[in-house]
DNA sequence: CCGACATCCTGGGTGC
DNA sequence: TGCACCCAGGATGTCG
């Protein structure tokens, strides 16, 4: 589900909610693939602690706890965060209670996609899924983007889902931003000059800061901890228009599959 | 090292 | 109503 704006969205609804308050109380279901830690050393571990900070890595969650360490959270394609905005059921993985907060936080994950998994002190200086991730896709340089782009016989697109290069971007930015780049997704990444890769640049960082603003897309499952939407859908250009006119050229939107992701884009604005 | 591909899992939508 | 099939905001591991 959630890209960079989403993530960011559910962060800034989570902090003042949690921040700073003790966790009463865990439970947790039976191990299941969402589990990268046994659920019982997470419960052990979060119980009694205080939430000191929520920080977010690319599309990772890391949510600090005083003394002892980070639950680092990812969301997947169908993770949620929520708290008495919705029912909790069969697909809860995870209840968090915290003192001073009427109501218990729910991590909630039907496709078992996301991920939790305890980091004790200093592990998130060596735990793999954060060392390998690339600049933070709302603050890197043309130049980070053109180096990375060189000898690289990838689809353009394809580089961009690459969290090892941009942590955060993902298939609805990634289209979008090579709309507004006027870029094909198919391009392999090494023939796009600094031009393009400044246009681009410019273009993910846009509509990222854009997306934020607007507390991300409310498509699907994503909601916010506390039941409130986002808006950038709205927006979309070309994700989700396949065959509806190009909002520059009228042009029908195409939609093609790149490195087994979908891909939306204008044939005659990009090239 | 690079890139293509299968795989993890569940639910919603569509067409027969 | 049932059923087969396709699709989905992600990431990892394997293989050539």
């Amino acid at each position: 589900m959630p890209e960079l704006p989403e993530v960011e969205s559910i962060r800034r609804k989570l902090v003042p909610m949690v921040a700073g308050r003790r966790i009463r109380d865990v439970s947790a279901v039976a191990r299941n693939y969402a589990f990268l830690s046994d659920p019982g050393i997470i419960r052990k571990k979060l119980s009694g602690g205080t939430v000191e900070a929520i920080e977010r890595r690319g599309k990772y969650l890391l949510l600090r706890l005083k003394q002892r360490g980070a639950l680092l959270i990812h969301l997947g394609m169908t993770g949620q965060i929520f708290s008495h905005a919705y029912e909790p059921d069969k697909h809860v993985h995870m209840t968090l209670v915290f003192a001073g907060l009427r109501h218990p936080v729910y991590f909630r994950d039907p496709r078992k996609f996301g991920k939790l998994l305890w980091l004790d002190p200093g592990e998130e200086y060596t735990e793999p899924r954060l060392t390998k991730l690339g600049h933070d896709a709302l603050s890197f340089s043309a130049e980070y983007l053109g180096k990375a782009c060189r000898n690289r016989s990838v689809a353009i697109k394809s580089l961009l889902l690459n969290q090892s290069v941009l942590a955060g971007a993902g298939n609805i930015y990634a289209d979008e931003a090579l709309f507004t780049a006027r870029i094909r997704p198919t391009r392999r990444a090494r023939t796009l000059n600094s031009k393009e890769t400044g246009a681009l640049t410019k273009a993910l960082r846009n509509v990222l800061e854009r997306a934020v603003k607007l507390g991300g897309s409310s498509i699907n499952d994503y909601i916010h901890p506390d039941g409130s939407e986002g808006y950038f859908q709205i927006e979309h250009k070309v994700y989700g228009r396949e065959g509806a006119p190009c909002l520059t050229c009228a042009t029908a939107i195409k939609r093609s599959v790149i490195g087994q992701r979908s891909a939306h884009y204008c044939p005659r604005c990009q090239r």
